[in-house]
DNA sequence: GCGACAG
DNA sequence: ATCTTGTCGC
């Protein structure tokens, strides 16, 4: 399978995406990666097709890091709502492919079934991957839900007419939830679950803050 | 027609 | 995504 380049291609896989039935997966011993683009500091709005970019994915294995892959790589796109795959696909998939060996659930920076079509980049990559995978974002695309109650651990559902698509995650008490997307293979309880195990310490998924860490160094090093 | 709208 | 200022904590 190959990334599509074209806003039509990207819509006609989504629409595929939307209605396939992959096998459940089920968390056992897990090792949980994550993966994250970043652009120049003082980048601003949507950008373009070749911005440069840094794209890193981190491996954890009983929470200890046991991979790191980090590519300099290019934008293939500029951002839109709904077609974020364009633009950081391949990025992500190349920093995932760099790693020792592909984990047993990733975690990505992108919604799941919130998405106009159902399918954001969190299922799609996924799906080129052929790895279960959890989104995490800082706000929903398009589903709502309130907040959960001000306690660590707290979650609420958010729908999309009338779907469950995710759920608002508190990991710090006093601080803003974050969203929590089932990705490709993963139902909402399992990508909850995923994700509690990953914030022991931060508001940001360990896999996550790492992989974000590692792209934003190799920015600093290399300009 | 206009604004909203993951990163 | 990135920016901004202070603030709290290890």
């Amino acid at each position: 399978m190959v990334w599509p380049t074209t806003v039509a291609e990207l819509i006609e896989a989504q629409r595929a995406l939307a209605v396939a039935n992959p096998e459940p997966w089920r968390p056992g011993p897990l090792t949980v990666g994550g993966c994250f683009v970043c652009f120049p500091r003082g980048h601003t709005g949507i950008g373009a097709a070749g911005d440069p970019a840094w794209a890193a994915a981190v491996l954890l294995a009983d929470g200890r890091r046991v991979g790191r892959y980090v590519v300099r790589a290019t934008a293939r796109g500029p951002y839109q709502a709904g077609l974020l795959a364009l633009r950081e696909g391949p990025l992500l998939e190349a920093a995932v492919r760099g790693l020792p060996r592909l984990p047993d659930v990733l975690l990505v920076n992108a919604t799941g079934r919130d998405h106009p079509r159902r399918a954001g980049l969190a299922i799609h990559l996924g799906a080129e991957l052929g790895v279960p995978t959890v989104g995490v974002t800082h706000r929903p695309l398009l589903a709502t839900g309130e907040w959960p109650e001000p306690r660590a651990g707290a979650a609420s559902p958010l729908f999309l007419e009338g779907e469950l698509v995710g759920y608002w995650l508190r990991p710090r008490a006093a601080k803003r939830p974050i969203v929590v997307h089932p990705g490709w293979r993963v139902d909402p309880e399992t990508a909850l679950d995923v994700v509690r195990r990953c914030c022991a310490r931060w508001r940001t998924p360990e896999p996550l803050r790492l992989a974000r860490r590692a792209a934003r160094t190799a920015r600093a090093r290399s300009g």
